[in-house]
DNA sequence: CGCCCATTTGAGTTTAATCAAAAAACGTGG
DNA sequence: CCACGTTTTTTGATTAAACTCAAATGGGCG
């Protein structure tokens, strides 16, 4: 089942049959969520890791006066923090946006199969590693980039991350997002969201079809968004190594 | 050496005397940085674990038109990201704010440690997921709040991190950051710093002497941050439980 | 003392927010 | 397949927060 994370860890890392097995191992506890709904709450012990199979989600903070702040999409393949059990409350929540499936994996699991299986573990840890990075790039973003750069280079972000995992059709991908969602992720408000994206559109940036996106122009769109993938870290050694041989 | 991080993970656990023995091995290899310099630049080749010692540093991304984003500071006791040598090149830049003592600890060496002291491992990781938190929280204060609200955010956040690692000294801490790198850590302009801090004055919320800065009223300056110290995970066991015994 | 860096102030501008309401799209049950 | 309620998107008018540009002041240090 966890075909999408394999096959983003590849980008980082060749792994052997034995590996991709013990990372199949993973997906056997499955919970579904209901879009809309939160995952998991801010204040929850949080008692394994999650895997996410499918849909989408982002990780959120809120503030009492209802000011909210996504830091955080995530997409198929995506894992939430590989210790996170360490804490002993969560200090965000996380919530669906479509219907998601998760893997639920207990701790002792996943220590087992750090155990056993090295490659996969530093392969997780590139996960993590970029996770931060991310990150990092969100909080430029927020506090450097204009709304038309701040969009645009989160669409950049996101289309790349789907395609890492297999989820883009040629320049088009999946973007079940609203444009509320949209203002919270990128510091902005919807009515400003909404303008902007009506700038990108007419300067014909992007494409907006149902609830995906087209990108006619990759290199016009990395250009508006000052946008530089290296942080994704896509580009490693993964693709020139066999784990078997 | 590294009696500050020893002194910041005894918040998450308690550490035997073999644990903190341990830790302090790792202060053996030591690299000075002068005030102003970088410590290690964007496109480098992380090699070795970066342990602060003494002295303060910024992690900043800069755009080639010169926007800059100080995205999270370096203090006493912090550690760069635990696996950074998966990476194959740093997509960010660390400066040194004053002259900065590092240990600087082959990957080696810590994996060798965190194989045989896993309680050491366990707070280890506690220190990745506050420092991650710690991002994601500086992603909503970008996106979220307003230019007072940011800075005392920071300051409140900075004393305690500060405290943690024993050295402020009753309501007053080190703080040798200029307006104008508090400005790229905030999002905003150093025009812009200097008026908010201005207006902080005037109310009586926080006093500047010298490089340091004296909190009055934390409850009241914790209260116009909209500051809720949970995300920095200070409050765990690490106070009633003795590793010893 | 003089230089450099950091801070401070003023005046005018811009970006994005706010408030309010209309239009469009979506989903669902009849 | 249409009607209807709900959610999402869109638009307009006004305001406010933060930026820009420019210059003066202040501090620390050799």
């Amino acid at each position: 089942m966890p075909q999408r994370l394999i096959r983003k860890l590849e980008h980082f890392t060749r792994l052997s049959d034995a590996d991709k097995d013990a990372l199949n191992g993973l997906g056997r506890k499955v919970r579904l969520c209901e879009a809309g709904t939160d995952i998991i709450r801010e204040g929850d012990t949080p008692e394994n890791v999650n895997l996410f199979l499918d849909g989408w989600a982002y990780r959120y903070k809120q503030l009492e006066d209802g000011r909210r702040q996504i830091v955080a999409f995530f997409v198929p393949g995506d894992l939430c923090d590989l210790h996170v059990f360490v804490f002993r409350e969560m200090d965000h929540a996380i919530a669906a946006i479509t219907p998601v499936r998760l893997a639920v994996i207990p701790r002792e699991h996943l220590l087992n199969l750090m155990d056993r299986h090295p490659r996969v573990t530093r392969a997780l840890w590139w996960e993590t590693l970029v996770n931060a990075a991310i990150q990092r790039e969100w909080t430029f973003n927020l506090g450097r980039r204009t709304a038309l750069e701040r969009l645009a280079h989160l669409f950049c972000e996101v289309f790349l991350r789907l395609r890492a995992v297999g989820l883009t059709e040629g320049n088009t991908c999946p973007f079940p997002v609203t444009q509320v969602e949209l203002a919270d992720a990128t510091g902005l408000t919807s009515v400003h969201v909404n303008r902007t994206l009506r700038e990108m559109r007419a300067s014909g940036l992007i494409v907006f079809k149902g609830r995906q996106f087209t990108v006619p122009d990759f290199l016009a769109l990395r250009k508006v968004a000052l946008f530089n993938p290296n942080y994704l870290h896509l580009d490693h050694e993964g693709a020139y190594l066999n784990a078997n041989a």
